[in-house]
DNA sequence: CACCTTAAAGCGAATTTCTTGCGTCTGTGC
DNA sequence: GCACAGACGCAAGAAATTCGCTTTAAGGTG
């Protein structure tokens, strides 16, 4: 997603969704950590020199499958007022991004990454969701934070903990952290 | 450091000694890209064999080396005042942090880093750089935040910036985020 | 619609890296 | 000292990555 937009219709993008979906296959059926070019390749369809040049190397790859996996799909929920919806979804944030495949998900972006584009699309689209709910928020006439104030005050503080400190995560912890940001 | 306490005085020691020194030295030799297992060994005096025993891969043994490279070398300054100290702190560490050698230093404990005691030996010298500041405020009579209060309202929100959004850190930020934690 | 250009894929050989089994050596504890 | 256990060296085999060259297909042009 980061690095090839050539050729948008043609075999480059056959090619790039015949690899990715591989990926997503091989490592349901086999696992992570058993995933290799050559495997990956070959349930592509393609050769494995064509995923070196691709994409460096296996790292890279799957960053970008895990930047796919790890876009939101469904909307915050509504919950009637600012503080229900951010408590809501800052708990369901933690919960899915602490959860072991969602970690995976998240060194996997951060892995193959030189130039930080797969990881800042990850804080886009945590970005987004904050958004939706302040865009919520302003249309009932409340006063919402910024965007930044709650990246800094609560995505950055559940994303810390995952990386650095895996202990001891709770949704208890992220009400806590809206309602200290809100309060 | 994380995972071969083992005969402390012997010849994995030695090992272990001459394999970190010989990737800090070729990491600035070559550049940390070109950093290959059969390479480390050669210059380590060792053969392959011995470093994937020991380590597994490397990145596993990168992590090992970058948690070495990211412990504080000095004690936080003494400015007089917990705001100042704390602020001067929070300055140097995103400085430190961010440079380019900071983020691959902190990529790389992250990486290799299966049960996450790599990554949670970064945020313990945080913590303990923070706890020096804070009895220092003690001494003086100053009220000083929790250290996980500062963990979460200055540490992690630099983190978070330098792995997802590493456009726009600026010293300013730092103290801006120490200053609304203490106001 | 046929033709040209070019980026990307295929292919296979050469190179490099990784894995593994076995024998040897070196600390450690008795 | 002496025996045990853990770690290393060595070497062979397997797997991966890289590289040069050829072929294919998309997109543009007359």
């Amino acid at each position: 997603m980061s690095r090839q937009m050539v050729r948008p219709g043609g075999r480059s993008a056959r090619v790039q969704e015949a690899v990715h979906t591989a990926v997503k296959e091989l490592a349901a059926e086999v696992g992570r950590d058993a995933l290799t070019v050559p495997l990956i390749a070959q349930r592509a369809g393609v050769t494995p020199s064509t995923v070196y040049r691709r994409w460096g190397d296996l790292q890279v790859l799957l960053s970008d499958v895990a930047v796919e996996r790890l876009r939101p799909d469904t909307e915050p929920e509504d919950h009637g007022d600012l503080a229900s919806d951010m408590a809501a979804w800052a708990e369901q944030f933690l919960d899915e991004m602490s959860s072991p495949s969602g970690r995976a998900y998240i060194r996997d972006a951060l892995l193959g990454d030189p130039d930080g584009n797969n990881a800042g699309q990850c804080s886009t689209y945590a970005a987004e969701q904050v958004e939706t709910i302040r865009i919520r928020a302003a249309e009932r006439g409340e006063d919402a934070p910024d965007t930044e104030t709650v990246l800094d005050h609560v995505v950055a503080p559940i994303m810390y903990r995952i990386l650095f400190r895996p202990q001891g995560l709770s949704p208890a912890y992220a009400r806590r952290l809206v309602a200290d940001m809100l309060g």
